[in-house]
Order: C-alpha cells, then sequence, then structure tokens
DNA sequence: TCGATTAAGTGATTAGATCACTTGATATGT
DNA sequence: ACATATCAAGTGATCTAATCACTTAATCGA
C-alpha cells in the first residue's frame, strides 16, 4: 500500500467496505450485500465494486462464493482497522504483538549473534545511526530508524521465514505503535536498549544478545501498558 | 485461499500472472506488459484482468501505477511459487519454516498449559482422535488431522497474532510439507508425541510442554533432513 | 418421507468506449 | 546552450449494461 500515486476510487472504496463492515458490526461468516447493492449503495460499477471486494479477498477480509454471497473472512479480526475511537481495543492488539514479538525476536537476535558478517552489521549500525540523529526531532523518522534496526536482526539471524514474519508484524502495526510510544523520556533508553544488542551481537554473544532483546521489549510493553492506563 | 468453491477463471489468472513474472525472469521494479496487452494475451476482458491484479497488488507481488505501468513488486521474492521442479529448494525452505515453528510453537504450548480451558481442550483431543483413526490410511487426512493439532494448540496460547502466523506458516507450507513428510515409520511416534505434548498442557505443566514440543519439531526436522539426503 | 426439479438470487465475465494520469519528446523562451 | 513550458502517446481507471454460471432453498412428485 505504497502511497507514491494519489489514492484511487477502488483504493477509497476498499476502506469504505472495511468500515461498513466493521460499523455493521460484523462477525466473520457473516453474509454481507450483494455486489449489485454494493455497487448501488457506493455508487460504482461492478467491476469497480469487485476490484476493491478482490483485494479484500486476497487478504482475507472476506471471502466471495459464486452463487451464494459475501462473507465477512476470519482474517477481519487482524487487520488493521482505521478506527480513530477505539484506543483501548488498539491498545490490546498492541500488546499481543508485543507478546509475539518478545517470543520471537530474542531468539532471531541469538541467531543474528551467532552468523554476524560484517556486511550485514553496517546495516544495524547505519538504522541506530539514523535514529541517533532524530532522537530530538521528528516523532515519525525516530520510530522508522528504530523499526528498522529491528528488521535488521531480524534479516542478520538468516531465516527467511521468520524474517517475513517480523517485517510484516512491524510493518501491520507500525503506525498504530508510533502513535501511541510518543513520549521523550522513553527515547534515549530505547536508543542505548538498541546500542546494547548491537554491542552484544558484535562481540556473538549469543546468549546476552537473546536476553538483552527480551528485556527491551518488555520495557517497551511495560510503557505501553502504563499509558493505556493512564493517558497522558 | 480457502478451495471450498471451484476455480474461477480470475484465480487461473492470478495464477498465470505469476508465472509470467517468475518464467519472465523479472525481477522487483521491473515493468510488466500493460493492461491491454496483458488481456489480449490472457485472452480475457479488462475488468476480469484487473481483478487478478487487485489480487496481486494486495499481495504486494506487483504495483500499478496509474499512467505509467505495471510494475513488479518488492513481496514477488517471498510469494510461494509453485515451482514442481526444485525438490531441493522446497525441502530448504520447509527446514526453515521448521525452524521457524521450533522458535514459536514451544512458548505458545508453554502459554496454552497455563491458561488451558476444558472446551479447548476439546478441540486437540478431537483432532489427535481424527489422526489416530488415520494412523494406517489416507496420507493426506492424517497430516491435515495432525495439522489441526498444531493449530489448536496455538490457538489455546491465547495470542491472535501468534496464532495467525503459525495459522499462515502452516497453510503456506502444508502441502509440501506433507508431500515430503509420507514415511510409515513416523506415523506413530509423531501420534505419540503429540499425545504427550497434550497430556502435558492439560495436566497444566508449561516447562514440560514446551520442552515436547519443541523435541517434537525437532524430530520432525531431522526426519526431513534425512529425506533430503537420501531421498527414497 | 425422501429425492429430484426448479426458480430466484448471487457472483463471474463480457464488450468496447471514455476519462485521468504519467512520461518523454518537442518546442519555446531566455 | 540551457531551462521551462507544452504536448502527444501510452497507460491505468472507470463506466455501461447485458449475459452466463453457480448456489440455495422451496416446491413437487414418487
Amino acid at each position: 500500500m505504497s502511497e507514491v500515486t494519489r489514492p484511487t476510487l477502488s483504493d477509497a472504496l476498499t476502506e469504505r467496505m472495511l468500515e461498513l463492515i466493521r460499523s455493521g458490526g460484523h462477525r466473520p461468516g457473516d453474509r454481507l450485500p450483494s455486489t449489485r447493492e454494493l455497487s448501488q449503495r457506493f455508487a460504482v460499477t461492478t467491476p469497480t465494486l469487485r476490484e476493491a471486494l478482490r483485494r479484500l479477498e486476497a487478504t482475507g477480509a472476506i471471502e466471495m462464493r459464486h452463487g451464494s454471497g459475501i462473507y465477512v473472512g476470519a482474517a477481519i479480526e487482524r487487520l488493521v482497522l482505521p478506527n480513530p475511537n477505539m484506543r483501548e481495543i488498539r491498545a490490546a492488539q498492541l500488546l499481543e504483538l508485543l507478546d509475539a514479538r518478545i517470543v520471537i525476536e530474542p531468539p532471531l537476535a541469538a541467531m543474528a549473534a551467532g552468523r554476524a558478517a560484517e556486511e550485514e552489521l553496517t546495516a544495524l549500525k547505519q538504522a541506530l545511526a539514523t535514529a541517533g540523529r532524530h532522537l530530538g526531532g521528528d516523532d515519525a523518522e525516530l520510530h522508522d530508524a528504530n523499526m528498522s534496526f529491528h528488521r535488521a536482526t531480524a534479516r542478520m539471524a538468516g531465516n527467511v521465514v521468520l524474517h517475513e514474519v517480523i517485517d510484516a508484524l512491524l510493518t501491520v502495526h507500525g503506525p498504530e505503535q508510533r502513535e501511541i510510544l510518543q513520549l521523550f523520556d522513553d527515547r534515549r533508553r530505547d536508543h542505548e536498549e538498541h546500542l546494547a544488542i548491537l554491542a552484544a551481537i558484535e562481540a556473538r554473544d549469543a546468549a546476552q544478545a537473546e536476553e538483552l532483546m527480551r528485556a527491551h521489549l518488555v520495557d517497551v510493553k511495560t510503557v505501553i501498558e502504563h499509558r493505556v492506563q493512564s493517558p497522558r
């Protein structure tokens, strides 16, 4: 979903469809209106509507059964719902995401330490350097740089499957996390924890890399938990 | 991609497009033929073609830029390419997949043991019972039942994110794994290991559940490694 | 009571035309 | 000569309205 080109009609349709499912309180398995009714309601023609539907189908948000109807898919629950009202729900998702990362990323850090190559370490250092430059400035850029650090660590581990998993998780929940994680005091500590992880990997100390990564993610989780209970 | 309904024209188109990209040796960023030429080559009309393109776009396999063209996306490399010739590559992917599962599933088993509810345990037992019935028979059904056991365990852990990750991994690599894992002597041992894991979860012994799951997956990995070196 | 039939509703596909956007070449002005 | 403006060709986006293919549940018949 790179936004290099201007949002097209079909782009907007996809989101309106998601909104329809969500605001309608639909659950997985529920049946949605027919293509004819949807195209009328959204004032677009059938082919245009179907393009939007195909995208949703590819994501697992809906399921289209020939001759039967359009049904809400199982994946609808894990989709990023751009609903600005439901801060708590999104925070809960975020905590689950962090639990997932706490499971996956520490072993990845250990694997990375086991096979750290010079050229790969460069990517890590570069991400941290970028993050360092944005420590006092732009929220978005700092967050992106930090995510790059985690991505690079995952890539170094040398397991494509796990790398892609982490990549997907960070991509999907990136914007939400960024929004919640905006607090100035955490910035420097985050950065220093990243540096410590890098040092452990560079020293090829798998055990410490794993432990530092775990501690780091637990720290982040703690911050978010507090943030949810007492939003600023 | 549930195959409850018969594959539609657009389904086939999606795969033909993937094949075109792959066999053409295209790399991410490469430009593909225009919609007009593609629709002619595949002998379908524009709207039909575009549905297939939208699905590929949603997956990140391609990128459509208004007024410019259709380009190969970055995600094309991590897509599952149904190439029947490359047994070694698929086996290598399979080993990476198992490494990934070895990272994720043992902690999930531990989490499941921590919050095992009666009704959820039923799903586990049911899957194992089904597997038991197929121990001496159909390959495909036995494998499906075994995968159901792993899925159910992941679901019990109570983390939607990790559950979906495991679900996706098992779905994507399921058929390949099944093909490689066809050996009669492993069946009973696999089944018994599953039973042991269930017992640990039922006894709420998180540590043992985790360790048994890890040992089980390592066993499977060992089998595959041997199978690749000396295919029967 | 159970099976086959059927009709209504639904998704899938067709056809060609037109609109909107990008891009590189051309022309223009300095 | 260089930079800017204009333009035309190529491309994706959308429209239109009709027909085909499939599912489902009610209906009918044995």
